[in-house]
DNA sequence: CATTATTGGATTTTGGAAAATAAGTGGATC
DNA sequence: GATCCACTTATTTTCCAAAATCCAATAATG
C-alpha cells in the first residue's frame, strides 16, 4: 500500500501487456512517437516481423489498432504508413483535443473532489520539481519531463465521470506527442517559464473552480500549438 | 464523366470493399447497428466464421477494428461483446458528439461556398421529402429517412477542412446508430413535426451564418439525447 | 516516339492448424 | 456439507504457408 502510486518507474498504471500483440502494439507505439519509424516510409510486414520478433498475427492487430487511432495511416493493399507531420494535422488534431479536454474539465470541476484536488496539487509539485533542462540534447530529464507533463494535463480532468472521452483525449494526446520531438528542441528559457506560468495559473483556477479555467486550458493548448506550428512552417522545406 | 458523381444508387461514396477483412468490417458493424447481435453476449470467433464465411484472420481484423472504435469491447483472452447501452454511456457519446460537431460546424460555416451551401439545401430538401412515417414499424421507410437524416447532418459540417475530426465525428454518429432503434420506435407525430422545425431552423441559421447557429445545433443534439434516454430509463429494467 | 500490354518480383491478405490461456467439472479432503 | 485441487473442455491467440494483389520494368504495337 505504501509504494502503490508512488512507484516513478512506469508512467500511469501500465498493465503488464497480456498478449503478444499488445506488446508488439505498445513497442510500435512508442516507436511511433518517438521517431524511431520515419514519416512516409512504408512499413513492411517482414521487417517488423524481425524487429519485434513475433508472427505475422500480432504485427496485424498491433498495425490495425494503431491505424485505427489515427497513428498509422493505411492504404487497401498497399502497406502502413506513419502520416506526414503537416501544419494542417497539426491544427486538425489540436482543434480536436482543445475541444474534448475542454468539455473533460468542466466535467472534472463539476464532479472532482478533494481527493482529485490533491492530485492536481501533487502532480504540479512533481511537475515543478523537475524543470526543463537547458540543454535540450538531455533526452532522459527531457523524457521525464514530458512524462510528468503528461500526469499532470491527465490529473486536471481525471475527475471526469466519461469514459469515453476520456479514451479519446488519451488518442490525441499520442497524437500530439509525435511533434513531441519538434517542440521539446525549440524550447528556450523564455518559454519555458511561460509554460511554467501557464501551468501554475491553470491550477490555481481549476482548484478554485474558476469559471474561466476552461478558457485557460484551450488557450496553453493553442499557444503549445503556435510553438510547434512556427518550428513545423521552417523546417518543413528540409525535411523530406 | 457524366455520371461521376450523379449516381445515387448507393449512399455517400461508398467504396466497394477491397478485401474480405472490409466487407466483413462493413457486415459486422451493420449487424451491430442494427441490432443483431445482442448487448451483452461475447462473439465467438467459430460463430463469426460460419455467419460471415470465411477465415480467422479477416474476422480478427473486423473485430480488431470495432474495438478500436469503441463499437465493441474486448478483454483479453476472454473475448469481445457489444457494450451494454446505459444512461451513462449514452451521455458519453453525445458530450463528445456534441464538442466535435459544434467544432466542425464553426470550421465549416468559415470555410464553406455557395456550393456547399447548395449541398445542404439539396440534402434538406430530400430529407424533407421522406417524412418519417406515422407507423413506426415501416422498417424500409424508416431506414430511407435515417439515411436522408445522415446525408443531412452530414453535409451540414462537409466544408470543414478537418479531416481527422470529421472521421472522429463519423465514429460518433455510429455509436449514437446504437440507440437507433430505441429512438424510432418510439417517435410520435409531436416528436416529429418538432424535428422538422429544428432542422428548418437549423439550415437557415447554418445559409445566413447565424453565429448562434452552433448552439442550434448542439441543442438539436441534445434534444435527441434526452429523448433516448427518457426512453432507455424506462427499458432498463425490462431488457437483460 | 509515345502508348499500351505483359511479365516478374515483392507485398499484402487469407485459411487452417498448433500453442497458450481461461473456464468448467468432478472428486477428494477437511 | 463446504473448499480446494487436478483434470478436461472450450476459446482465444499465434504462427506459417499458400493465394491474391499490386507495382515497376520490359516488350510490343500503332
Amino acid at each position: 500500500m505504501s509504494d502503490m502510486n508512488s512507484s516513478a518507474s512506469i508512467p500511469a498504471q501500465t498493465t503488464p501487456p497480456r498478449t503478444v500483440a499488445e506488446a508488439t502494439y505498445v513497442a510500435l507505439k512508442e516507436d511511433i512517437l518517438s521517431g524511431a519509424v520515419l514519416p512516409g516510409r512504408s512499413l513492411l510486414t517482414r521487417e517488423l516481423i524481425e524487429r519485434y520478433g513475433c508472427g505475422i498475427s500480432p504485427i496485424r492487430e498491433a498495425l490495425a489498432k494503431l491505424v485505427a487511432e489515427g497513428l498509422l495511416e493505411a492504404a487497401s493493399h498497399k502497406g502502413v504508413r506513419v502520416p506526414l507531420p503537416t501544419v494542417e494535422d497539426l491544427n486538425d488534431i489540436y482543434r480536436i483535443r482543445i475541444a474534448l479536454e475542454r468539455e473533460a474539465l468542466v466535467l472534472a470541476m463539476q464532479h472532482g473532489d478533494d481527493h482529485w484536488e490533491g492530485q492536481i496539487l501533487s502532480a504540479a509539485h512533481r511537475l515543478a520539481n523537475a524543470p526543463l533542462p537547458e540543454d535540450p540534447h538531455d533526452a532522459a530529464a527531457l523524457r521525464d519531463w514530458e512524462i510528468r507533463h503528461r500526469a499532470f494535463h491527465n490529473s486536471l480532468i481525471s475527475a471526469a465521470p466519461a469514459p469515453r472521452l476520456k479514451r479519446l483525449i488519451a488518442q490525441m494526446v499520442d497524437q500530439t506527442e509525435r511533434y513531441r520531438a519538434l517542440r521539446l528542441a525549440h524550447f528556450g528559457p523564455k518559454d519555458i517559464s511561460s509554460f511554467i506560468r501557464e501551468h501554475d495559473l491553470l491550477r490555481d483556477a481549476i482548484i478554485a473552480r474558476d469559471p474561466r479555467a476552461p478558457d485557460l486550458l484551450a488557450a496553453h493548448f493553442e499557444s503549445s500549438r503556435d510553438f510547434v506550428q512556427k518550428y513545423l512552417e521552417t523546417s518543413q522545406v528540409e525535411s523530406v
